[in-house]
DNA sequence: TTGTCAATAAATATCGATATTTTAGAGGAA
DNA sequence: TTCCTCTAAAATATCGATATTTATTGACAA
């Protein structure tokens, strides 16, 4: 969960720390897609045993950010304008669904939850990357937190994960350029609260698909 | 994939192997649900070391059959109505999605492998209900086999073997008593191999919807 | 030059042992 | 009794070493 947690608090377990430091790794583009991720390599990195390293890479195997080929080791997933194509379509799908049922039935402490994570959210806009990005995963992820089926969310989740691999391979390359989606964030945010579910998923297929189409064409250079 | 292969083939990895034998044992019951799984015991069952059995157990994580608590060990999957609902809600809104798509450009040899896998889904039916299972499996996966989409597929396959785990639940309960599906699989395949996407998917969700309650009802009990 | 095969090097997968953490139970104080 | 606290037992998580498997290199024959 936390995008930024190597040195700070006592980790919980090394498979866990191995877990979200590497899953951090492939997720920025620090591990580039289809790298053969070799144990030996990663014991160094990560200052642990070999059981940790590969239990936290079957782990990610569940995630799709790392493959693992019997008896050849791992390697990063690959990445594919297809892939990619695939993954904003089974997101929009996807999440719509989960945000429909979320405003289905909505309940006070949802909407309350929605209002402060746009707050930190906004207030993140100015900092770092990394910062940034945790908070708009969370206000995202909270937009959806209220549709009573665990596993969607869950399903949900991985997409978005999925999907910011590819805004950071787009960020490195030049000719993406970060645009301002506040707007879109807010108009979301008051749909949802309103309980509009019509003009909230609206809203948020719009934010994806022109993020996507913006993706879509950095892939191409 | 193959639901029965302990001493066959030579198991191309110990951790592959203990991985397809404790799925199996959980989806079929013999691992109850919610049952610690402790290493040591395991080892046993599966004769093999501590580390495939624990990577083993992380890749089932990540299909929702085995929980990992930090620190704590693993433990078979809960089992509960609710879970159950979800599943077959989902399980609903995604085979749809595929089987639309796999619809919507068909091909001839989508086609032939339906009828092959209907028709060993025929033959099957006679036989060992593990045998018949596995059968049935493929001929559901078959039907969605042509979306175009990986990912999507793939979160299916994992619904559909939750779902497998209910019905061996089912099965062992007195109330239970399996019906005779064999009509209403004919009917799938006809309304697919003729491109007729709504009468396909409202024969599949059919076929769902009325296994679902069935096995709803012996979980009341 | 190209292709094949054997020997070597590298990397993975697995085992057995150990340190660390959690759980269970006994004993005692309020 | 009920609630702590402490200790012993059990189980997990991790390490270091080894057996197996895969990849690489170089010699030799076609």
């Amino acid at each position: 969960m936390n995008l930024i947690d190597d040195t700070g608090t006592k980790e919980s377990s090394a498979t866990r720390g191995a877990y979200l430091t590497l899953r951090n790794m492939i997720l920025t583009g620090q591990l580039p897609a289809g790298q053969k991720l070799k144990i030996e390599q990663l014991r160094n990195v990560l200052k642990t045993g070999a059981s940790p390293v590969r239990e936290a890479l079957s782990l990610l195997t569940s995630d799709m950010l790392v493959e693992r080929i019997d008896q050849r080791g791992f390697r990063a997933a690959p990445v594919s304008k297809a892939n990619f194509e695939e993954i904003l379509s089974l997101r929009c799908t996807l999440e719509d669904l989960a945000l429909r049922q979320s405003i289905a039935k909505p309940s006070a402490s949802w909407e309350e939850r929605l209002v402060l994570t746009h707050h930190h959210m906004k207030k993140a806009a100015g900092q770092d990357t990394a910062v940034f990005e945790e908070a708009h995963k969370i206000f995202h992820m909270a937009l959806l937190a209220n549709s009573g089926s665990p596993m969607l969310e869950r399903y949900c989740a991985q997409l978005y994960d999925l999907n910011i691999r590819y805004r950071y391979l787009a960020a490195a390359s030049s000719s993406y350029k970060s645009r301002d989606v506040s707007a879109e964030h807010a108009e979301i945010l008051e749909a949802a609260v309103q309980h509009d579910a019509q003009a909230a998923s609206a809203s948020l297929l719009n934010h994806y698909r022109r993020t996507g189409d913006y993706l879509s064409k950095s892939l191409d250079v």
